[in-house]
DNA sequence: CACATCATTTGATATATGTCAAATAAATCG
DNA sequence: CGATTTATTTGACATATATCAAATGATGTG
C-alpha cells in the first residue's frame, strides 16, 4: 500500500462523509494568495483537506525560511506534531496560490471517531502516511547527494517543478539556489 | 508533554499490562550480542519494549551499513514502516548488547485494544512519539551542520557517546567517522 | 510598452566534508 | 603479559556545496 492509495483512500472517506450529517463537522475554508493556513505560535487544531490550490510549509531558522513540505490538491496539510501534541507550532503553513480546503477539527474527527470506528483507521492512516513521508525524506537527506535527491523528487513528484519557484525547492532540497541551477543545468 | 513522558506513560501501561491477563500476549526474549531483532527482508509483526541492553536499526546501501537510530533501555523498539505497513522491512535491528526485551505482537495489540479503548490512546503516543523522533532527525539534518548535529545528539542523548562506537554514531550523524573525530577534537 | 521587481543563471572563490593512507590508542584473547 | 585485532586520530588532498556578486531572463503593473 503506497502513499498515493492511502490518499485516495482518506479523500473518498471524506467524500462519504459530506454525504452524511457527518458534514456538520467539515467546512469549507477559502484561502487568498498568501494567507496562512497555520500560523508559528498558534495550536493546529485541524486536518485540512486540500482541494484547490498549492501551499507550502516552513519555518523560521535565524533569520531564513525553511521550507519543510509543499501540500498539493489531495494531500493532508496539518502541522501534525502540534495537532498530535496540543502544542504551539513551529511552523507555519501559507497558501501559494488561492486555494480550496475542507478542514475538520481533531477534537471533532475524535468525535466521529467513538460512532464510527472505522474513522479509528482512517486517523491511522493519516499518521502512517505522515510517517512514510518523513522517512522518505529522511533517508533522502542522510545518505543522497543534492543531486540525488533533486532527481529523486523529480521522480516522486514531478509536478512540484511546474509550479513551485526554485527558491523554495532549494530549500525544501537543503542546497542553496545556486546549487541548484547548477544541478539542473547538467542534467 | 515530550519524548520522556511519552515513553514513561507506555512502559507503566506495559507494567500494568503484566499485571493482567492481558500478560499472556507479551512475551520476554532475550537476545545475545549480535542477535537481530528484526531481519532485512522480513515483516515486522512486534513492539518492543526494550528493558535492558542496546540495539542499533540500520540498512545496507550500497554494500554500507547506515545507522538510522539506536534503542536504549525504555525505548520502543520497531520497524515502524513495515509495521505499520506490514510490508517488508528495509532495515534490521541488531542488539549491541546483550538485551532483554518485552514484544506484543501488532495484532495482539488490536485485540487488546478492541476490549481495552484506552490501548488506543498508547498506540497513538507510540506513533506521535516515532513521528517527533523523526521530526526531529529531519530537521537537525537539512539545517545543521555536522558540528551542530553532533551537538545536538550531546544534548540530547548524552549516553549514545559512551556506549556507542564512533563509527556507528558518524553513521547516525550522516557523516564520515574522521570528520566526526575531529569534531570532537575541536570541541 | 517601459519600468520595476522578482526569478534564475553563471562565475569566482571560500568552506565543509569526504576519501585514502598511515599512525596511535584501546580492547580482546590466548 | 604480549600479540593481534579493532577503534580512533591525524595528515594530505579531492570534491561537493555554499557564498557573494553580477548578469540575464521573466513577470507584473501603471
Amino acid at each position: 500500500m503506497d502513499l498515493q492509495r492511502y490518499k485516495d483512500k482518506i479523500m473518498s472517506m471524506l467524500k462519504m462523509l459530506l454525504e452524511t450529517d457527518m458534514k456538520e463537522y467539515i467546512q469549507l475554508v477559502s484561502l487568498k494568495k498568501n494567507d496562512f493556513l497555520v500560523k508559528e505560535g498558534e495550536v493546529c487544531h485541524y486536518y485540512y483537506f486540500v482541494l484547490e490550490g498549492i501551499l507550502r510549509n516552513y519555518y523560521i531558522k535565524n533569520g531564513t525560511e525553511i521550507t519543510t513540505n509543499f501540500d498539493f490538491p489531495n494531500d493532508i496539510a496539518a502541522n501534525f506534531t502540534s495537532l498530535m501534541l496540543q502544542q504551539k507550532s513551529i511552523g507555519c503553513i501559507q497558501a501559494m496560490t488561492d486555494c480550496k480546503i475542507y478542514r475538520m477539527k481533531a477534537s471533532d474527527f475524535d468525535k466521529i471517531k467513538a460512532k464510527n470506528p472505522s474513522m479509528q483507521q482512517i486517523k491511522e492512516i493519516l499518521i502512517s502516511g505522515y510517517v512514510i513521508l518523513l522517512e522518505e525524506r529522511l533517508y533522502s537527506l542522510q545518505f543522497c547527494t543534492a543531486a540525488e535527491r533533486y532527481h529523486f523528487m523529480m521522480e516522486e513528484y514531478p509536478y512540484f517543478i511546474q509550479q513551485i519557484p526554485l527558491t523554495y525547492i532549494a530549500s525544501y532540497l537543503g542546497i542553496s539556489l545556486e546549487t541548484l541551477s547548477r544541478i539542473r543545468a547538467k542534467y
